[in-house]
DNA sequence: AATGAATGAGGGTTCATTCAT
DNA sequence: TATGAATGAACCCTCATTCAT
């Protein structure tokens, strides 16, 4: 079988895609307003006038760069939220993040949409309820899963999402704002396993009278 | 014959503060490029030129804006870190930042430094090096107290202080990032009540009969 | 249906020589300073954004006008300088200089740069080297090529370069100096003459009877 | 006696003076344009404001200083140029100017009018009209008085008087320009001797019938 | 008389965007 | 589809000038 297209010609297909990820490591690396088109363009191996036969207008190009990187994530998140008990559910979230999401590409998207999300409030909105929003409530109702099932004691559900949330976006941050300037290098799978002991520790139901170790009791028993 | 407002008054002392504060908020808002100086003379009440004579360029009022404000709340967390039980450090640190960082006007700084510190690289530096260490020290040093006094059982310190900053962060960053999004209003209150209860239930020692070590034990039973 | 002028041409090769003359033209004029790149733009056909594709800033724009024209010119002199005896050389350079140098385009230069060369520390050094000395250098050798053939009395070489250049360098500054306020018109091709008379004749060895010595004795005289 | 004024404080009625002294060194470094005044003001050990007390814009600080330093100047060149022998006279004007004129203050004068005279019209024509047109008168009363009196050869008066000043122009304008550029320093003195020397040569009587020495002999005899 | 804080117009420079090729 | 020369609006920064003190 011939092969037309040689391996090292670019296909038109994958130009749009090629863009996307110059474009997200620059804005990643110095903001939106500081990237120039120019250099995203170099970076894809394009000229500027390419980036406008895919993209109307810069604008343009940094909503559909995080589109199309979160609703990816997303997916990837909700499939790690499927089954077992709420425990493992915890730990598999946390795993996936800090082994794949934190250094992937679409690591630095956290920092990127805070920093810009003051000036797409369009982009706000769709963030928001998109993703955020679905993330906390898969944490949601892995929380109230385990409450029921009583692996956790009864919490404050909202507010315990946010809480396992935090330090999840605390690595990604840090690790892609910091991690240039050596000795100050996070240890993200530290951080993460320290974050699950110390969390389903807080989440252990209440010792029973009869002093009963709890916790590991507990987790025999689920 | 009245005289109408004179075109400017003499402010030298208070200037540099005016059109800090000025600054602040619209980085803050926009980003730092995309503020314009003459938005922030304008915020400030001069004009373009009076800010000049201030700051040399719009990324030394950037650098002195940040520099200013750490140092200010860095003050302010030492002084809520001094006394009491461990535990006492840690719900006062929280209650600090909950009630009067984050509601401030530095309270957006998390973001801002976040956002920037790419294009500021000894702004890197001083920050991480001046306050965030400094801050995970006090941290640190708290829950090596508790520690040691019995109040917490034995953890991983440096993960388990970063786990105790992050729900902090976050509360900022999303205060100051969604907060204008109606209908997704963060309680910080709450989640800093969560917080602590959440923490401090994790980090209570194991009511084991006397003697025995916690902690390495607890971890072993998991 | 008509096409009106096409907002731009692609005229890549021949805009930077369009955009040194126009700059040539109004530095020359008004000075480095006092001369606004818009305007320098606009007497070349383009805007001001299109000088900054073949310049990178005002100062290189004027350092690359410098560098151009000078080493023009100097070609043209040591064609000037080739061949005959050292009185035709002197009279082919002053011709030279008075028919075709002063009145150029380029003429305007020793003006320019005897009033900028302070700010551009470097082209000092450039035009000094690779201009100055080098036409003096080619003035010396004349001068001695006509005291060896015995054409000249014997005198300071040195010095007397200095002195054949002085007035030709008068003559291009009188006339991008003055030349606008009439009835103070220089006549330049008369006052190349004279100096070709008035240098010739001082240069005239004494006709003093065979194996006397020349200009020593005569200084030695006066 | 009481010293009511102590030596150190400076006197109002010099401030004048010092202004336009700092302005020509400034001007005269740097260009007109490039000049600001708060440098010159703080270089006169005034404050800005100061400095419009004075004067009422940056152009009449310029033209006041160009008047000023000229009109001195030519008094001094007048005085030069009164007794004696016509060679006297042009040898005391060359003096004049290489001993004192150049390496005085007001040096840089020429240099300084050349570059800006296009911006300042009316300087132009004082320029010309009060100094330069009176100089080049002096110097062909002196011409044409060695002419008549037989000590110099009949030439071109008008263009020799031009070819009289340009060396010394050239040494004021290198001296000016280059001076810092170790080196090429120009040896004015040795110049301005050989300049005299060679015009005198050239401007020696055609030699008589007879083969009698000239000049020497044209000198002893006056 | 002197100061210097404040002004504001002006100019150098950048860069998103367009469009002839 | 791709290029890149050209545009022009926008922004940082400077500095002559003003004027309350």
């Amino acid at each position: 079988m011939t092969r037309p297209t040689p391996r090292w010609r670019r296909r038109k297909e994958a130009r749009p895609q090629e863009i996307l990820d110059a474009a997200l490591d620059l804005f990643a690396e110095r903001g939106f307003a500081a990237t120039r088109l120019e250099d995203v363009a170099a970076r894809a191996g394009v000229t500027k006038g390419t980036v406008y036969l895919y993209f109307k207008t810069k604008d343009e190009l940094f909503k559909g760069l995080v589109r199309v990187a979160l609703l990816t994530d997303l997916e990837e998140f909700e499939a790690a939220a499927e089954s077992g008990t709420a425990t493992e559910l915890l730990e598999r979230m946390v795993t996936k993040w800090v082994a794949e999401f934190v250094p992937s590409r679409a690591g630095v998207l956290p920092k990127l949409i805070i920093a810009e999300v003051g000036n797409f409030p369009d982009l706000a909105k769709f963030y928001l309820e998109e993703f955020v929003l679905r993330v906390l409530g898969l944490v949601r109702r892995a929380l109230a899963r385990g409450i029921t099932a009583g692996e956790f004691r009864p919490v404050d559900v909202e507010s315990t999402a946010y809480l396992f949330v935090a330090p999840l976006l605390l690595t990604a941050l840090w690790t892609h704002s910091f991690a240039n300037y050596a000795g100050h290098r996070l240890d993200a799978t530290a951080v993460g396993r320290a974050h699950l002991d110390l969390l389903l520790a807080g989440l252990r139901p209440s010792p029973e009278p009869a002093g009963r170790r709890r916790g590991v009791t507990t987790r025999g028993e689920s």
